[in-house]
DNA sequence: CACAAAAAGTAAATCGATTTATCGATAGTC
DNA sequence: GACTATCGATAAATCGATTTACTTTTTGTG
């Protein structure tokens, strides 16, 4: 019980000392190899317990070939999506027995290819890379020229090196189009707080590509920028004006949450009503699109089928799998809500809000 | 330029071959050990450019006393304020030269007490736990037990063997009494959405105790349960309507995030005027908040200062700093808007975000 | 110039595991 | 009983760095 050392961990040396083994015999016990007689081995199990001992993974990793850790680098972790991203992988790889580093690149490409290189200094097995921009970023290239196993998610298209996992944005954007069609708008906003994220470029293309065979035809204006949020707030601010006294546009389609949340905020600022005035759905759904007045519609990703896809996708690389790589489209789910107009609304059942006047108007 | 072994990564003795010294010399230029002379230095840095070297941090761990790693233990990473306070932490440890290791109890202590020795395992230099419940949880006490360097952070009260960085709850609370029962408010409720929290318990506390001081005098409910989500949807739905037909209660003082939430929405369910018949302040702020009918009044933690703090106390700590562990109360800041009535409001209309930490250049 | 002290450099030990090469014991075959 | 597989166990090499202990070189002083 009082055991001498007990200032400093048990090492696998201790272990083997006190079981009357050999290190190498604890160690195949630990990874369970079967070569190991069973009275041995129960007296090498009796001992880690004694010792309250544990496998250092840095001295493991050291040795081994292949470390069991799997890196993930996401844009931000302070956003719904990427903290729920980050959440999920962290599960499934500790399902399949692997530790995870996570790191965000806080939306810069440089910080994004250096956490990708501080990935290689780790040895990981493999690394799951949302880059800031798209399998053509820097992260993408840092990988490639590293010769690293990778999986790509979330801003991504076909086409590169790597597998790549995504919500279908084009798809997902597409059906958006002919909602709002199908609602009556002939004119829409389609606003992005990035240009840079290809998932924007991408739900651009999927929502003009559908609209282009709805006929009567459906005008399109696209606000999309790179500029800071001030700049950007005036901008939507002088188009919703402009659409309100021209009467043009009906209804936008923000393209990420950052924009859903800058277009609401500046269509409650100028008092228009939603959906009356204008409809609005977004791209990316959160917990408190639900209770806005109007709530939000949106397009909701399927982030743990994201998350588990990416892994399993990279496991089976490891386990030297296919050599053709593949490509994930997940299919996104809209949420109806009052923003929608129309028939809109059903998402919040027995709301008595139509009461209401609408607020600053 | 062709160097032979371009397959597997250069060690540290590629790297003193190509410089004409020996392994030791190389690591000492690496770290910045002095006793090098300029020429041999500059041939080291530049076979280390050469040949595109960089540290194995496995390797380096290994053999040194006090691994340049910082572990992260929060309860979740999908809110707003940990995945912000898990960004700020890596952030601060990075710019002091450590390597972060994030990990989400996902507000279970069972598996917090499993991430703290899993940290241990890695012998880390120090952690940062935000713990599941306070620091008297698994958590703390796993840290305890094995001896491990450590600042708890966020739901903690002074008191126990670590250093701890907190918001300042009961100040924040009891200033939110003040400004309530200030605006005309003597009846109030109290919500939160779990009561395991340290925090949650604090702000109750904080709230309490200032308005008892109050004359004419403040009554309070509090509604506080760790039911789950639509069993305490129930319960906020019947308190409302009752409040609203007896006319008792006519602000709700929210307790965290999701309380907030889950109150609005069911004021909106229950066709409540906010804040005409109802006003309501929440603990926490988030970006969305602004953007609300009606926008939400929210006291906003200090996220990047509490996060500043614990990594240098642990620095500090790790530097054999004083023995005698620092308990630090960081003041909040009560953001007022529309949801508040009375004075409310002045925050939102002409106003940019705050600044909030976006990195968008 | 000789000698001590300081500076610079290196071989080898070390960290804690895994993996390899080898060895001894047991079992199986004729 | 002799010889060969098979099985179980282990000593030693290994991973890639840091650190120690020691040697060599340089510098400073009278």
């Amino acid at each position: 019980m009082a055991n001498g050392a007990s200032s400093s961990r048990a090492t696998i040396h201790d272990v083997a000392a006190r079981a009357g083994v050999s290190a190498a015999t604890v160690s195949k016990v630990l990874r369970g190899v079967t070569s190991v007689k069973a009275d041995n081995a129960q007296r090498v199990r009796q001992a880690v317990a004694d010792l309250n001992y544990r496998v250092d993974p840095l001295a493991s990793g050291l040795r081994q070939e292949r470390r069991r850790i799997i890196g993930a680098v996401v844009p931000d972790l302070e956003s719904e999506f990427f903290g729920a991203l980050a959440t999920a992988l962290e599960q499934a790889a500790e399902d399949a027995g692997y530790n995870v580093i996570i790191a965000s690149s806080r939306e810069s490409e440089d910080r994004e290819a250096d956490l990708v290189a501080r990935m290689d200094d780790w040895r990981v097995a493999g690394t799951v890379l949302a880059p800031v921009r798209s399998e053509r970023g820097a992260g993408a290239a840092t990988l490639a020229r590293l010769g690293m196993t990778a999986v790509l998610v979330d801003r991504v298209s076909a086409g590169g090196p790597f597998d790549t996992v995504t919500a279908d944005n084009f798809e997902a954007s597409a059906h958006v189009a002919e909602q709002l069609w199908q609602a009556g708008h002939r004119h829409v906003l389609l606003h992005g707080a990035t240009t840079i994220s290809k998932s924007v470029r991408t739900r651009v293309e999927g929502f003009a590509e559908r609209a282009r065979t709805l006929e009567p035809a459906m005008t399109i204006d696209t606000l999309l920028s790179d500029e800071a949020l001030d700049a950007q707030r005036l901008a939507v601010r002088d188009y919703l004006k402009k659409a309100r006294s021209e009467r043009t546009a009906t209804a936008v389609f923000s393209l990420s949450q950052h924009s859903t949340l800058l277009v609401l905020s500046e269509m409650r600022r100028l008092g228009i009503a939603c959906p009356q005035d204008m409809a609005l759905v977004g791209f990316d759904d959160a917990e408190w699109m639900q209770t806005t007045w109007p709530s939000i519609s949106a397009v909701a990703q399927p982030v743990r089928t994201i998350a588990g896809k990416a892994v399993s996708a990279l496991l089976s690389r490891l386990d030297g799998g296919p050599d053709l790589t593949a490509q994930h489209l997940e299919p996104c789910r809209l949420i109806m809500r009052e923003s929608f107009g129309a028939s809109g609304g059903q998402d919040t059942p027995g709301d008595p809000l139509e009461e209401r006047t609408h607020p600053r108007a």
